[in-house]
DNA sequence: CTGTTAGCGCATTCAT
DNA sequence: ATGAATGCGCTAACAG
């Protein structure tokens, strides 16, 4: 399997061509302070040697490795998968590649990531959807690459990073179903102790019911996992408590669909008996029944306009501001019965 | 934000430590040939100045990069997407780190990921999901890495891989819906010029219907991309054509929850009515109502063993046989009546 | 436009 | 157990 051919380098090309190593990286690196005819040999010859370019070698020359590092929660998340899609194609396009790190959300094993991606001399770190401690922040500010936070952001606004409003973003969800007429509205949410998206999307819960004027009932609050099956068993339970519930807010739409489900079981129809409302928008959401009402998080976007940030960090281009807000959308489809949305953003 | 600190090197520790480079190099390495003494005002003076391998030195220096190559077609597929984390989750046990490509199984990309993959000089190549032609023989077999290829294999043979016996699968997909007594069997696969799984996926179910006497009928054939839509679409043409239908095999489990709220909408009751079974086992297999019954693809483990056999031979390890072929299951669930299944594999 | 000369940071002989 | 020397393959001044 492995073959121990002998590696060509740029310096038998030079050879093979009649000039300097020096020419002949030129040629390769595009420069035009090279003759054409000179560029025409070099060339001929590079196809005929059949060289390939070391990009360890010019990596270490340069001190540019045109890779980039991602730390990622967990790729086979469809949340996150589409986000690193979103960091992908926007780095093919800027010719770099991506070394890719899950990291559980273990704190521990994200700062491994980090010091092995810095190791590698990666040129810049997406960092996604993982809380910023002090540790991160510290080995941040002593790495000498540029970073940027992705579905996540730093409190302490130390830090460039691309998001969405994600207290609002629940706060109009949970509009939407009040402004239904909802009065009993439960929230089956992710641990509060998430302060990355369980906790703010808790609070814009909160916040709308109480700008609202209608009562918190922590029994009608139950936190999961993100996951459908936590979300089923909340609903399950949600439904099977005295408390009556006429609506839900569900803090992801595999939760919200689990919901469905549960409620389904349960002999509710929806939305006639039982709103629900998720977040997220995956591909779910538009494959389930009813069609679920959702809040649309540009996920592709955000890696995009992530990866585009740090680009331009590593250009040292002028950036006005890093600290990016995108705007996130209320789709509404068949899982509420409201058809119509305009609210204040 | 870009901080151009002096970087550190081994030599910086070495002299701070007051012994060569080479020493510090031993440390950095585990060589055990140091005096603990040695060692450890060495690790000492390494804290203290945080200094922190270069990689991409280490790597010029070392020819290895422990670094390996992973070529995908579309991170944003679920299926992928669980390759895609069995793959890293063992790439991180033998401290090994994957650069992704996306390659959107087009040829060109394909080739041009797997160049720039091996002018980074990754240790091995992992290729996932593409047709293999004699384009990637003859740039897999001038590679001077071990190559492994995950859910896809070489009908030359000549290539490692790690796949399942898709032709063998969807016969028994199909046959799971003949044994429940189905005489009017549909087909709704992905394209019949894709040799990876639309057309053996698409053999299985004719030799299936020849194997139990069943005439095969064109017209019970629907062809789409795999994806939920048209799926949807696919079974909807075929409820509403003149030829009755009363069981579906979908190649795919977003065709086939495509076509389960198709045949939902147009009144049909599954699996009273019409049974339908699916293929991969998706997280969305048990997500839809009802619950999917489909053909269970190990999709981690595809990665996870392919990633396995690659570091043996990036570490010329003994291979008995470089054509893994996994074992797929049936999961009976709610989409079909049949409870019971056990054939010959 | 082209060649010469230095390293980049480290692993690795080869001595000692 | 440790040090000195060499070079991995290439880029980047600096000359000319």
């Amino acid at each position: 399997m492995v073959k121990k051919k002998e590696t060509i380098t740029i310096y038998d090309v030079a050879r093979e061509a009649g000039v300097s190593m020096a020419t002949v990286s030129r040629v390769v690196n595009g420069n035009p302070n090279v003759k054409p005819a000179t560029r025409k040999k070099v060339l001929d010859v590079i196809r005929e040697l059949g060289y390939r370019p070391n990009a360890v070698a010019r990596g270490l020359a340069s001190k540019k490795t045109t890779t980039v590092g991602v730390v990622i929660p967990d790729i086979s998340n469809p949340f996150y998968a589409e986000l690193a899609r979103g960091i992908e194609d926007i780095a093919t396009m800027y010719h770099y590649n991506i070394i890719l790190s899950n990291s559980d959300l273990r704190k521990e094993k994200e700062l491994q990531c980090i010091e092995t991606l810095l190791e590698k001399q990666v040129d810049g770190l997406l960092f996604l959807g993982g809380e910023i401690t002090d540790a991160h922040r510290e080995i941040f500010h002593a790495a000498n690459v540029p970073i940027v936070l992705a579905a996540t952001r730093d409190e302490k606004r130390e830090l460039a990073s691309v998001t969405i409003d994600q207290i609002q973003a629940a706060k109009e969800a949970t509009s939407v179903l009040i402004h239904e007429g909802h009065q009993k509205i439960a929230y089956i949410g992710g641990p509060l102790t998430d302060s990355v998206n369980g906790y703010p999307r808790y609070l814009g819960y909160k916040e709308a019911l109480t700008e609202h004027g209608i009562p918190f009932d922590e029994k009608l609050v139950r936190l999961g996992n993100y996951r459908y099956r936590s979300g089923y068993e909340a609903m399950q339970e949600l439904l099977t408590a005295e408390e009556p519930v006429t609506a839900v807010f569900a803090a992801s739409d595999e939760m919200a669909a689990g919901g469905i489900h549960a409620a389904q079981d349960l002999g509710r129809r929806i939305p006639e008996d039982l709103s629900i409302i998720g977040f997220e928008n995956i591909p779910l959401a538009a494959q389930v029944r009813p069609l679920l009402s959702t809040v649309g998080v540009p996920m592709y976007d955000i890696g995009a306009v992530a990866m585009r940030l740090l680009t331009k960090y590593m250009n040292d281009e002028h950036v006005e501001t890093g600290q990016v807000t995108l705007q996130y959308s209320i789709e509404l489809r068949d899982s509420t019965r409201l058809k119509e949305w305009e609210e204040t953003k």
